[in-house]
DNA sequence: GCAAAAGTGTTATGATTACACCCATGA
DNA sequence: TCATGGGTGTAATCATAACACTTTTGC
């Protein structure tokens, strides 16, 4: 029987919204992922999602949480979450090595230490992807949609305290649709996903209402509704 | 580095609905998953998920097709999908191993073959299950039922023609609530979900109008309407 | 006062559940 | 003709999207 050895590596596909500069003083929030650049072949200088190999004294989740510490600082990670596993035998070049990948995500405004062959980089334009990664930034992409929906996870991206137009360009971003932020808190509060803090923001330079501001009630992942759906407009 | 060897384990959840005998003249369908019983230890006695040992050169999913057609009949298979990695380092005593578990779906009227230590329970009222096995037999159910809502995945647990009547008890057993057969129709037939063939089945000994016939228009999982909701009544 | 941003009220839409009523068949 | 199961039509419910309008601030 044809019983060699087999590798077993975890991957992580880590997303934050964060603020990009488009115009002159224009800032738009966009889904982002964390990518390192090989250095070395196989793939030489293409981009690969952080993760290695697993130990035989540590399961899955602490095997992630063990190799982002390593590779970045990331103490700041909310979520972390086991998706798909990736099996083909021919994946990677070498010994053969069965891949868990993971969905992490880090608040918005939290900007952690990133070694120099790491950085952040758009959902919507990939650079040259080592292996198999980018359909795996694609699969964790759509469960992160999916799971905005109908469960609390929102708390993982967003600040402890924010404005509603805040979380709107949150979900807005990752959902990749607009959002009414109206009809956000509506929904956030029936489900009593956020709260009202009582306070308020202060408004900014070119004046406006000041924001009352809300937190997430729980900061531990839930399902809130199972069957909700937050739809795309049209 | 303390990288001993790994063993890495399939293990798949198969589910069918049946039906049972419950009165005298009265027979009920549910849900049941296929078990066999350990006949050595550890673990002894109790009921366990078929699968075993991935070998090096196989991906997960032909694993688990070998392993399923090794140890029952299941050319029958209509659906099989990978669901949750387990890989607490002590799930299972002697080596490390991990376990990758699947879901596999049986039409409803298929009837295979099964060697004497293996049998379908109920997965209402499952016997003594080994190691970790019961926690992923609930976990495979969680998915079915959500799939159930916004994807085809019913034409796996359908014969190829089938009564309205009879897809309700099958989407009813599996869902674990009553259905209305006249919604599901409506909501199916919408979604171009299922299809007339024209033809009609004959009525019973008892009367009654002849049902009309409806087969699944895509004999191939789909997603279908990612929005959608199958509610429980009340 | 005016522009800007936030928040409220209300309506529209769409999917799904609920249910009363009509239809076709066998004995 | 009656019981039995099948099917149609229609109303009720509910969640969400859409949008007009009011409120509060800075300049």
């Amino acid at each position: 029987m044809a019983h060699t050895s087999t590798e077993h590596e975890v991957l992580a596909v880590v997303f934050q919204v964060r603020q990009v500069q488009q115009a002159a003083n224009k800032r738009k929030a966009s889904l982002h992922v964390l990518l390192w650049q090989r250095a070395l072949e196989p793939e030489k200088e293409k981009w690969s999602l952080p993760g290695g190999r697993l130990e035989s004294d540590e399961d899955l989740t602490s095997s992630v949480r063990r190799q982002l510490a390593e590779k970045v600082d990331l103490r700041e990670l909310a979520h972390l979450e086991q998706l798909a596993v990736f099996s083909e035998p021919a994946r990677v070049p070498g010994p053969r090595t069965i891949a868990s990948t993971f969905l992490g995500l880090v608040p918005s405004p939290a900007t952690p230490e990133l070694p120099p062959d790491t950085r952040w980089h758009p959902v919507s334009t990939l650079p040259p992807m080592a292996f198999d990664h980018a359909p795996m930034v694609e699969h964790a992409r759509t469960r992160l949609v999916a799971k905005l929906s109908y469960t609390n996870i929102g708390f993982a991206l967003a600040p402890s305290e924010f404005a509603l137009s805040t979380l709107r360009d949150i979900y807005s971003s990752a959902l990749g649709h607009p959002v009414d932020a109206t009809n956000l808190q509506r929904v956030l509060e029936r489900r009593h996903v956020i709260t009202r803090t009582g306070t308020t923001a202060r408004s900014g330079r070119s004046g406006g209402r000041p924001a009352a501001l809300y937190r997430f009630t729980d900061s531990r992942y839930r399902v809130t509704d199972e069957f909700a759906a937050l739809r795309p407009p049209g």
